[in-house]
DNA sequence: TACTAAACGAGACGGTACGTCGCGTCTTGGG
DNA sequence: CCCAAGACGCGACGTACCGTCTCGTTTAGTA
């Protein structure tokens, strides 16, 4: 949770037992959290940012706009945490080759483009982040969930004398993750399984493999 | 002019000789034109989309807001109008050889998005098109003029036999504008002389020359 | 016409024989003069004051805004005349007798209250001189149109003999058309031919005669 | 207040136990009813029915414009309310005799139209009526508050014998108050001591008392 | 078991911006 | 100089949304 007043202090703070030690009165409802994100989305995906007012989310979480404002000090704030929610973890691959870890990791992002509630993260965070740039926290989570694995593959790789020591890792990743992303932000559409395999056969032509 | 309810049909119609051949009434004023669009990209430019309010439009072109709703039917009309009016023709370059008219065309790009009108155009005409799925036109317009230079040159390449005839054009270009946009996106950059260089490099590599 | 502007130094001017030697272009047009009241009045007989606006009327009386305003320099202007037009002259009635006149009178007053383009004269003139205080000379003229011929009744009947010399016409006529007027604004009706007998008689008995 | 949406049915409903025994949500501010009205009428006091605009009144109240669409649903219906809430009570006379009833009564209508907050009311109301027929209502109201005291007393009278028992009451009463109302639409003055001793006098000619 | 402090729904509140309409003026081209 | 058409600046309209603030009502954890 993103909540600056209440939480951030006690975000990183997971070994403090002592810390509050009574929270008296009632407790907030792990429901209204839930209902709140989940309607936050719902809307997202129905109607885009612009439909977005918190008006709608409270009545479609059937909770009340100070519920919500407990939790979060703004719009924004509750953006950012209803799409940190959907941010998973990509899964990472080993095949022991690069060829084969590259073929599964972009099957694998594309995928996420294209199906459940991942599907217009990209876009959403991104229009989110350029109207508020107190948002760019949230985007800078989003790259790193996908760069760090595709980095480590290379980094592994580089390790394993399959690429040059010199490889230019950084802008590798911005030419493989740039194209999936021009892709999906200017022509809506996603890669399917053909132009995945031209994609990683293109990029092991830049790395000289 | 974007303006739905007047002009967008005969907009590209300048070969109607007998289409209203008197415009009756006081003609609109084309400062008012001007002042608009300036005022909004100078609000944009020191606000982002967020700050833009169009009683704060009006304003700046020392116009009434009736006078802007004249022109367009709603503020994303405007703000599109506004933005696809700096979207200005990249120059093309033939130097005779593909490295040569890449460097160029990196270079050339990478410029426009660090400097001028257009430094920001990029985050905000995504942000406003993402908002407002209407904008599309506008995307499409903007990813044109930056993909048919870059075409042109390629297919210039295939058919100097520089390259192969099966070359994916579309893929090597969203690869190479993809980089682009996305350093900018997420890192919040632009690319310097030595990262142009690379990129170049390294989109010869896929073309294998 | 009540134009300040053009006409109104010039209205009571009928022996200026050198004056306006000869005016230059085109004149104005009678039949927009005739168009533009009858527009106004039917736009306020459909919807009342409040349904009037300057557009409205020109559209109706297909005559552009600046002709309306070449004629008068304000809506109330405009109304004013349009009103004032309307109000013609009473019929004059020297029965020989008082309770005659009088009776000839009401049932006049009452008659043009409830027939025709008078009508609605009385509330509507009201309206617009309440909301706006320049009007008030209209309402002077209204007033005279109907209190001059009532009180000249009543001085008539004075030097008949019919009445005592100290009577006070003014009052007894704010009674008599106070009578006809408190029914109208606030009941909504008229005098019928009974109410009308009856209201003589009263006013008969206050004069004792 | 007659606001239609929410209380106008249980308005005069004082005797309904059951009826929505737990309003649920912050209750609306008595102070912001307070101080819309007051500064709706000093609006009206300074400018008249022309000046008054929503904003300068949300303005003057110190209350945004949806604290006032709460209440009411348009500008007239606010206007409406504003001028019922200045119609007091006329007081009752009840001296044992008719001039004496009546000489009161007159007097203290008098007053009112010539002093304090109801001095412009008739005016106002009028107009407002005029320009809104929605607004009759009010106006009958404020007939049946000056009305109904003056016909309590004259039917008073009958029942004691002073006046005749065919008096057309309602003509009377029409005179009397017609004659105040004519004088001060159409002069825009008020009766002053003299001209209201006259004024009952030759109303009890009329009642032949 | 009773007390109490906080969370809850509902919805009113002050603002800010929206997009529309009306007024009175101005600017075209054409009598 | 008039005319129709219609754009113009201005200012008010009534609505929507934001983030805050009462209300009266739960719902725990003490006491």
């Amino acid at each position: 949770m993103t909540d600056v007043s209440t939480e951030s202090a006690a975000a990183g703070d997971a070994s403090a037992p002592a810390c509050e030690p009574a929270r008296r009165g009632r407790p907030r409802s792990p429901e209204a959290d839930e209902a709140i994100i989940t309607a936050a989305l719902e809307v997202l995906v129905e109607g885009g940012m612009g439909r977005l007012s918190m008006d709608e989310v409270a009545a479609r979480a059937a909770v009340s706009k100070a519920t919500i404002y407990r939790r979060w000090s703004s719009k924004e704030a509750m953006i950012l945490d209803a799409l940190t929610a959907v941010m998973t973890k990509l899964d990472t691959f080993d095949t022991g080759s690069l060829p084969g870890d590259l073929g599964l990791y972009v099957a694998h992002v594309a995928d996420k483009m294209r199906n459940g509630r991942t599907r217009d993260l990209l876009p959403h965070l991104l229009a989110a982040a350029i109207n508020d740039p107190n948002l760019q926290p949230a985007l800078d989570e989003f790259l790193a969930i996908r760069d760090r694995p595709l980095r480590a593959m290379l980094e592994r790789a580089i390790d394993r004398g399959e690429l040059a020591p010199d490889t230019d890792v950084a802008l590798v990743a911005d030419m493989l993750l740039g194209a999936l992303t021009h892709q999906r932000l200017f022509h809506g559409t996603t890669y399917d399984h053909e132009r995945v395999t031209r994609l990683v056969e293109y990029v092991l032509r830049v790395l000289a493999v």
